[in-house]
DNA sequence: TCTGGGGTCCTAGGACCC
DNA sequence: TCTGGGGTCCTAGGACCC
């Protein structure tokens, strides 16, 4: 009998936050995404001053101001950190663990007799090691404990920890009846709005469909949920080191940019980084797309947004390959006169270095720029990142974000522990 | 003035082939 | 004059997730 738990930490990044801070501690707090330009993350008292998750921040300034309300700046260095310390301490304490995002993980507990013990003996450590207070949710399927995760945080009689019985008993078709259809993992707002015009309103609605009915009208994906939701399980626990199929670097700029050469040394600083993780996990990649789009929220400029495909004539992991290819796509589709808001690279294809394909005669990274590459990622990890780049990358720095308020790195970086007296 | 970034999977439609 | 249809591969884009 599958049994799969979902384990995950509440307001996660306001959380981190207020455990290195202690005058936090009651404050209504809210983080935000890069340039400060939305809020992606709410402490308990921020949602109860109803601000919403993903708001502008510039619509929500007076508001926050008025009730006392804290910004951060997002702090990624150190919520990763806090994720793998939460990460380790799941792994120890249950062998099977899918890392899902940076602040959930699936566990398979199949065969665990008491599954909700267990759940709570998690939430106990977790808030005991590290500060991180969680809800977890138990099902016979991954869709059916993110469910019970969403009920866990819900419903203050789980204490933080739901286990759901079969779908056919009558407890978990109240639970199920209580809640919109929106709340299923993988029904977003299309789905939804489709959903509930076909009369299917709640999760016990959707729950109910035929799966073969669903196929038809709303295809495999949602086929499979149905399935799930009916105790069938259709997905797995994936391997945590799987390596990317794809890997995105792409930023906001701080401000609309016209000038060439900044988003020249935007896109070099992303292939740059790219290529670093890349090279993080021993992959090489086959092509890459270039990205470049105006502001869509600023309706009086000229719109445009495209990208392209740039196959490369070898995969490759070499940052100056990918440099000169990315250059190629960006003059192809950079238009003078426009003003830019966002950039960003692509690298698709990905296959691990060392695995060639079956052409004998197919080129492959020369070693010893492969050696001057894993000195270069080297340096950059030891003495912080950008210590050495490659030249386009400096040709302008007008198109770096904003970032206002950020806390200190406290648990990675030397200069910025956080100092306790006694 | 100011609206994120990084992923996965699926599908529609065009190009091409026989 | 009459001018098919099915399969496959590829890509762009859309939906979803956090």
């Amino acid at each position: 009998m599958a049994l799969y738990a979902l384990v995950d930490a509440n307001n996660f990044y306001a959380s981190c936050e207020k455990i290195f801070d202690p005058a936090l501690a009651d404050t209504p707090l809210v983080v935000l995404s890069n340039n400060d330009g939305c809020i992606v993350a709410r402490s308990a008292e921020a949602k109860a001053l109803g601000i919403p998750m993903g708001a502008p921040m510039h619509q929500w300034q007076a508001f926050c101001d008025a009730h006392g309300v804290i910004s951060k700046s997002s702090n990624y260095t150190l919520y990763g950190d806090m994720s793998a310390r939460m990460l380790s301490i799941l792994q120890d304490m249950c062998p099977q663990v899918e890392s899902y995002s940076i602040d959930e993980s699936f566990l398979d507990l199949a065969g665990y007799a008491d599954a909700r013990a267990y759940g709570l003996r998690i939430r106990q450590r977790l808030q005991q090691d590290i500060k991180i207070t969680c809800g977890v949710g138990i099902g016979a399927t991954k869709t059916l404990a993110k469910f019970a995760n969403h009920l866990a945080k819900k419903q203050a009689e789980f204490a933080g920890v739901c286990q759901l019985s079969a779908s056919t008993c009558a407890r978990t078709q109240a639970l199920m009846a209580a809640y919109p259809v929106a709340e299923v993992w993988g029904v977003g707002r299309q789905l939804s709005a489709r959903l509930q015009a076909d009369g299917v309103e709640t999760v016990l609605d959707l729950a109910r469909c035929d799966p073969l009915a669903i196929q038809q009208r709303y295809g495999i994906v949602l086929a499979k949920t149905v399935r799930e939701l009916r105790g069938e399980p259709c997905l797995t626990l994936e391997d945590v080191g799987r390596p990317k199929q794809q890997i995105i670097a792409s930023r906001s700029f701080g401000t609309t940019i016209t000038d060439p050469n900044a988003i020249k040394a935007a896109i070099s600083h992303h292939v740059s980084r790219a290529a670093e993780k890349l090279r993080a996990q021993q992959g090489q990649c086959a092509h890459l797309y270039v990205m470049l789009r105006t502001n869509p929220f600023r309706e009086q400029d000229t719109q445009y947004r495209r990208s392209i495909l740039v196959p490369l004539a070898q995969a490759s992991a070499d940052t100056g390959l990918l440099l000169a290819a990315a250059m190629r796509g960006l003059k192809q589709i950079f238009v003078p006169g426009l003003r830019y808001h966002k950039c960003g690279v692509m690298l698709g294809e990905i296959s691990p270095v060392g695995q060639q394909q079956t052409d004998l005669f197919a080129p492959v990274d020369d070693p010893k720029r492969l050696r001057l590459m894993g000195l270069m990622d080297r340096i950059n990890r030891d003495q912080g990142a950008g210590t050495l780049q490659f030249a386009s990358t400096q040709l302008s720095n007008t198109w770096q974000m904003r970032t206002g308020n950020r806390s200190p790195r406290y648990t990675t970086c030397w200069d910025e522990l956080p100092i306790a007296y006694a």
